[in-house]
DNA sequence: CTGTTAGCGCTTTCAC
DNA sequence: GTGAAAGCGCTAACAG
């Protein structure tokens, strides 16, 4: 049975106290310890090959140094949002636990990690504009630090990092409109079997409105279920439209939708049909057959900014202004859309 | 300051001593406890709203309850991975850590993890063949129950979990046969300036000409960089096929080039081209138009497997005959082969 | 400025 | 069967 190595040992081997050894490794504030026997503690650590207790330091400290992510792990923008985090993470000396939907009272169960000191803060991915109220009483009930993206866009109470909708919307609208000159027609699909749109997608509606009527142009909004095609209803549509025509999707759905009946049709997109998404949602417009253009939710810095706000709060540095943070889309010009030649790559 | 509420003043709620209340929590084996002292326990725990503090515990008993999953976190399947390893972990009480690619020597720190009582154990997430003999080593000597998905094929004393990929091959040859009566033509891409197949796409190579081979069947192989697209190269190639055609690609990747050229040369996918891809990397198959048919590497059930063994060998169980666990892959038939009407949804 | 020491909260062994 | 007590390895407060 090989004895663990501790501080103990290494303060031994080093000639020195226990307390130089953790001031050492810890670089104590308010400790000064000579260059020379610094050195022997380091050596001396090297020596044994000593790591500390990670275990002990929390009991101590009574911080984990451990955050928690939550989220639906079948959506492949988690992993984004998880990427960013686990790298503002790391930068800081943080580590980052997974849970997911698992069933159950799961997010209930993420109250308790915090109740057993398992970690200092959570950070949850929600569906856009989702928000608990009694969660997040709960949460702060617990004086659990947290920080949702993309969750509580009207509780000014509870921190979160979002997407600017209505901003992602006019950029959308302003290259499409650039690009081809032609009044664009909005698609907007919905989940469930009667139309109520979220937060989101209420603000993506009422900027497209805003816009064209900025514009002195004519609005056409098309409205349908995401779930259950209804081919003929689309190549009706389609069928009717003057050619060419441009077409915003509120999710990259619709544009799939509007690939399927244009190649029933035969039409050919980014000829004959300009196509751009206000999202990407299915992770596949670059891969669809042509490439359909989008705007995106930068998820990765979503969750390097959510992260990185979380660790603030843990630490007790600078409390923001406000608890909310409001991130831009991004652009991204692909083939169903006509191209503007791309200078240098 | 409100003190944290320990054993201790469980204990002396319950007019017990705090060994009967870790008794109780941990249903220590050859420990009786009267079920009315139980009972006290449970209720004064309830009343003062306990947590074990979790950190206190690893110390005590050297468990961490964490295992680390380690993986590139640009690749959405990982995110599969992942999932399932957090089912099981969820089950068996045990909790992630998510680390990734993040540059430097990140991989040497996850074995410091270890050494810090961080983590009980450690599951990866590999390139496809994947081997690193000197990690292997580190692992070993470090001692660190260690589990890889899709790495190490070939060495018997590293635990993996592999997908095997000769029969995922003839999976998709027997259905697409079955499907057109044509001998599939099998599209080779690779990355990188020179043809260098890892050993998925070499035992897959090996597996189609073998399986022609057994059936008769001319064999026809196209082979082609993946990156840099030359579509002069495939629009030729495409142009002389008889219609209609059959062909598998290795990855999905060569599905997409495929689907390109045919839109530019105006063939019709799953009516004049039989189009199939051995995996589907890129996420997108089902978002093809027309969805493109595929086998599918069971990545969910990969890290629910792998993590599942990886506890089993930290909590020292039935060790098992053999390190390495074979999956089978899925076939998932969509519309750019011939369809046959499902049956019962 | 350095070294000693008192716990952090838990589990488990050991007497009773 | 029950209760006391000995640490696990660390850090921070406090003497020297």
């Amino acid at each position: 049975m090989n004895k663990r190595v501790t501080s103990h040992d290494v303060a031994k081997l080093a000639g020195v106290s226990r307390g130089v050894v953790s001031a050492v490794l810890n670089g104590t504030p308010g400790i000064r310890v000579s260059e020379e026997k610094r050195r022997d503690v380091l050596k001396a650590i090297e020596e044994l090959n000593y790591s500390v207790d990670a275990q002990a330091r929390s009991m101590r400290t009574g911080k984990s140094g451990c955050i928690a992510a939550y989220g639906n792990l079948d959506n492949p923008f988690f992993l984004q949002v998880l990427q960013g985090a686990q790298r503002v993470c790391t930068e800081r000396g943080y580590h980052l636990l997974l849970y997911g939907y698992n069933g159950l009272e799961s997010k209930q169960s993420l109250i308790a990690l915090f109740n057993q000191r398992r970690i200092d803060g959570l950070l949850t991915k929600d569906v856009t504009g989702y928000a608990d109220d009694k969660w997040a009483a709960m949460v702060k009930e617990a004086g659990l630090p947290y920080m949702s993206v993309e969750g509580y866009p009207e509780r000014e109470d509870v921190p979160s990092v979002l997407l600017d909708y209505g901003a992602s919307i006019r950029l959308a609208l302003d290259e499409l409109y650039k690009l081809t000159g032609l009044p664009p027609i909005y698609v907007e699909l919905y989940n469930g079997p009667e139309y109520a749109p979220n937060w989101g997608d209420r603000h993506r509606l009422a900027a497209y409105k805003d816009w064209m009527r900025e514009k002195l142009l004519p609005e056409t909004v098309w409205t349908c279920k995401a779930d259950g095609e209804d081919a003929d209803w689309w190549d009706e549509r389609l069928r009717q439209l003057p050619r060419p025509s441009a077409l915003l999707a509120n999710w990259s759905r619709g544009g799939l939708l509007l690939y399927r009946s244009a190649h029933r049709l035969n039409l050919r997109i980014g000829k004959e049909l300009y196509v751009m998404a206000a999202d990407n949602t299915m992770g596949a417009n670059a891969y669809m057959v042509p490439a359909l253009s989008s705007v995106e939710v930068p998820y990765l810095a979503m969750g390097e900014a959510g992260a990185g706000r979380l660790l603030d709060m843990i630490e007790g540095k600078h409390p923001q202004a406000s608890p909310k943070l409001w991130v831009p889309a991004t652009l991204v010009q692909r083939e169903s859309t006509p191209g503007i030649p791309m200078v240098g790559g």
